[in-house]
DNA sequence: TATTGTTATACTCTATAACTATA
DNA sequence: TATAGTTATAGAGTATAACAATA
């Protein structure tokens, strides 16, 4: 038996910090989201994500990757968002199985409502207490994380294939 | 109408790594706590306060203290936790209203047993890419954000007061 | 009256498995 | 056969409001 890993006492407070921060500043923007655009995190990432798109449409599969971890929740928060108005659900003509996702006017109109509050809360609660060289810092090291655990991670909401060998 | 606030490029781009590495990380680590211990991770929260207070014990209005936000979402848990044999609750003999969550041995087992596998993935997932001067950057920066963030916050599960000017 | 916690209830969200249809 | 998406279903979690008991 080895000895477990240890985290460091300045890894420690990294790690207490760093998920300390998430979760309030997740919990004051999914606030904002909830109380301007009527949005869950999850719908915002999604209409963002369509807003971002050339078109403002997406493939399901395309509109799922990291934001949601399973194909019967994508088809869920779609229905849902449809029968807002925000988005619609057609058939695609290039392949009949994928189902395209568009934003509507509406959809873009709650996209609108919701970004400056968003980006408020994103300046006054993360970056409000950090100088630019901080911004700077984070920026990269996130970066450089993120990078990793993309890789490493399943990037789609594909269900896992069984293992290949026994 | 003032213009809304913008991010800048920078910005924006450490917000969408810090969103990405603190969603990625917390998948991986929800996978890991629920294979190994079959816990949720407010549920782990809660037992790592337990294990962090003097007796294993805290009153569940300091326990929910930042995992919680709502009353009845903690007792919810201390239910669960309650039927699996992971902590006791009862009455405090200082206030009777009060009600004193401890942990039992078959909590701290299941902490035990789900620790070294916590922070492997922590050390694998966050710290991996890192070097020694980025962890000691990341905890600096974090804990300015997250100190003032706390400040900010309400801290408790109490339910917010009507605010006091109509 | 204020605080602590529980209960009833309704709702949101997620995941698994079975299914349909197209490639 | 593999891929794209939906549906049925069940379970976990959360929040609000009404409630009881104690301070």
């Amino acid at each position: 038996m080895s000895r477990p890993a240890q985290l460091s006492p300045l890894e420690l407070s990294a790690y207490f910090a760093f998920t300390e921060v998430s979760s309030l500043l997740r919990h004051e923007v999914e606030k904002q989201l909830r109380d301007v655009g009527k949005l869950s995190y999850v719908q915002f990432q999604l209409l963002a994500r369509l807003g971002d798109a050339s078109g403002g449409s997406l493939r399901m599969t395309d509109l799922a990757d990291g934001v949601v971890y399973s194909r019967s929740g994508l088809t869920y928060q779609a229905q849902v968002l449809e029968e807002r108005g925000l988005v619609t659900r057609a058939p695609s003509p290039e392949d009949e199985r994928s189902t395209i996702v568009s934003l509507t006017a509406a959809g873009r109109k709650v996209l609108a409502e919701v970004f400056p509050g968003h980006i408020e809360a994103v300046k006054t609660h993360l970056f409000g207490p950090l100088s630019a060289t901080d911004v700077e810092m984070l920026a990269q090291v996130m970066t450089r994380v993120s990078d990793r655990l993309r890789a490493e991670s399943p990037r789609s909401a594909a269900p896992r294939r069984r293992s290949p060998a026994g």
